[in-house]
RNA sequence: GGCCCCAUCGUCUAACGGUUAGGACGUUGCCCUCUCAAGGCAGAAAUACGGGUUCGAUUCCCGUUGGGGCCGCCA
């Protein structure tokens, strides 16, 4: 069976790196119907704090990578076992001790290399391959920076007579200088797209493309991609970070949101929408609608605002429209109140019926309308926000706009 | 510098040794049109270079160039 494993160290926060990490191990141990396990290696006592731990943990689990072991190890509570296999390497003559360090001896195209650190704690070469062993752990995806440390890595097995595992290098991810992504970049870590409200099926669906393709596919989902992942098919090859694709795979996502999926995340105005779209079926239609056109979470909430709340309607952009209200709106009100069925075709047909008589284009009379009707510029075409508004209400509110100027 | 890894449009990637080298992001133009970081359509855009192997090379081999990584009592 493959095992695999993710062992961060708790030094700072989920970098994106780190999650692709984390994601090709997982995705790669699901698709061949193994485990994949997570380790914290913490033995830099100076740098690692609990608190970055916990953060990774939380990144992790946001984005839908579940582990298969119930605790997780932290490589500072499992020194016995590290001083077992040390004292094992000493008695066969492996290791020797120097200046209160203990190295491991070489061979002809590797130098001799320190194991146990002199504060009493193994060296991240040591504990790794002691625990990968102890945690069954047979196939290991880490990036190509551990390249040259495999060398150190196979030596160890070999000196202490354990199978070594499979390894597979995955490419660094760079930036749009081709240079390792800085972990200063605020959008370089994964809190950033937890933070940012991204759907995590987004980022997740991003990450698994960095690398690695199927036939023409854009989008997949985790079972798809369990069903279809193959670390050996992966790009060898740096991948640079794309910011503005990722927000597209993230439109995607969001075009395609059920409302309990987007109700978590707690948008005012969204939540009140869908609150009432429970009654109202076509309520639901306009939720559906606005999803569409947003880019965001933080978008989609703006535009359901003029859709569920007629009391706050923002006027700031009523100004330049004063001429249209006072010159055009009592007519308005007139062709509204006309309007027999209010259906998109009826509203349409009477509306175009309408401009014919004024003389007027769809231009000076579609977006002051929207304006004063929505207190937006972006929003759907005019015959929707008439329909999905209500008769009773687009009445009320050009009632209001004629009182404005 | 030493050791190692890599090389398809600007970017992410497809292509059992035989394809008009495909898709997506971005970009350009057009359409829709009343708005748009929405939608539709169309276009430009790549096998780094030089040698082999082969009937035939993006694909296999070698070299060059270019990019990257590692060379810590960090992981």
């Amino acid at each position: 069976m493959i095992i695999t494993r993710f062992a961060p160290s708790p030094t700072g926060h989920l970098h994106i790196g780190g999650a692709r990490t984390a994601l090709f191990s997982y995705l790669y141990a699901k698709h061949c119907k193994g485990k994949f396990f997570l380790r914290m290696e913490d033995t830099d006592q100076e740098r690692s704090k609990p608190e970055f731990a916990e953060s990774i943990i939380q990144d992790l689990k946001w984005l839908g990578i579940v582990w298969d072991n119930d605790v997780i190890p932290y490589q500072s509570q499992r020194l016995t076992i590290y001083q077992k296999y040390l004292d094992e390497l000493k008695e066969n003559n492996f290791a020797y001790e120097k200046e209160g360090a203990y190295f491991l001896k070489g061979h002809e195209a590797l130098e001799d290399f320190i194991i146990f650190k002199s504060s009493g704690m193994p060296t991240f070469h040591f504990a790794v391959v002691i625990d990968d062993h102890e945690m069954g752990v047979n196939t290991i995806i880490r990036g190509v920076d551990h390249l040259t440390n495999t060398d150190k890595h196979r030596h160890l097995y070999k000196c202490l007579g354990l199978p070594i595992p499979e390894y597979y290098h995955i490419p660094l991810i760079v930036d749009e200088n081709s240079k390792p992504l800085s972990k200063r970049r605020n959008d370089s870590n994964m809190d950033y797209y937890r933070e940012n409200h991204f759907f995590p099926e987004a980022v997740f669906n991003y990450f698994a493309r960095l690398g690695w393709g199927y036939q023409n596919q854009e989008i997949f989902s985790k079972e798809e991609l369990i069903e279809l992942f193959d670390v050996k098919k992966t790009s060898k090859n740096p991948a640079r970070f794309d910011p503005r694709k990722l927000s597209w795979v993230n439109i995607q996502y969001l075009k395609i949101a059920s409302p309990d999926k987007i109700k978590i995340y707690g948008y005012q105005n969204i939540n009140m929408l869908i609150k009432l779209s429970e009654k109202e079926n076509t309520k639901k239609l306009l939720l559906n609608e606005l999803q569409q056109k947003a880019i965001s979470l933080q978008e989609l909430n703006d535009m359901c605002r003029p859709f569920i709340d007629n009391k706050e309607l923002d006027t700031t952009l009523f100004n330049e429209y004063g001429e249209f209200i006072s010159a055009i709106i009592p007519d308005v009100i007139e062709l509204v109140k006309n309007i027999a069925s209010w259906s998109i075709d009826e509203i349409n047909t009477d509306v175009h019926k309408f401009m014919d008589e004024k003389s007027l284009g769809m231009k000076e009379m579609a977006m002051p309308l929207r304006v004063i009707l929505t207190g937006q510029k972006k929003s759907l075409d005019l015959n929707s926000i008439l329909f999905y508004l209500g008769k009773d209400e687009v009445i009320d509110r050009l009632n209001r706009a004629k009182e404005f100027v």
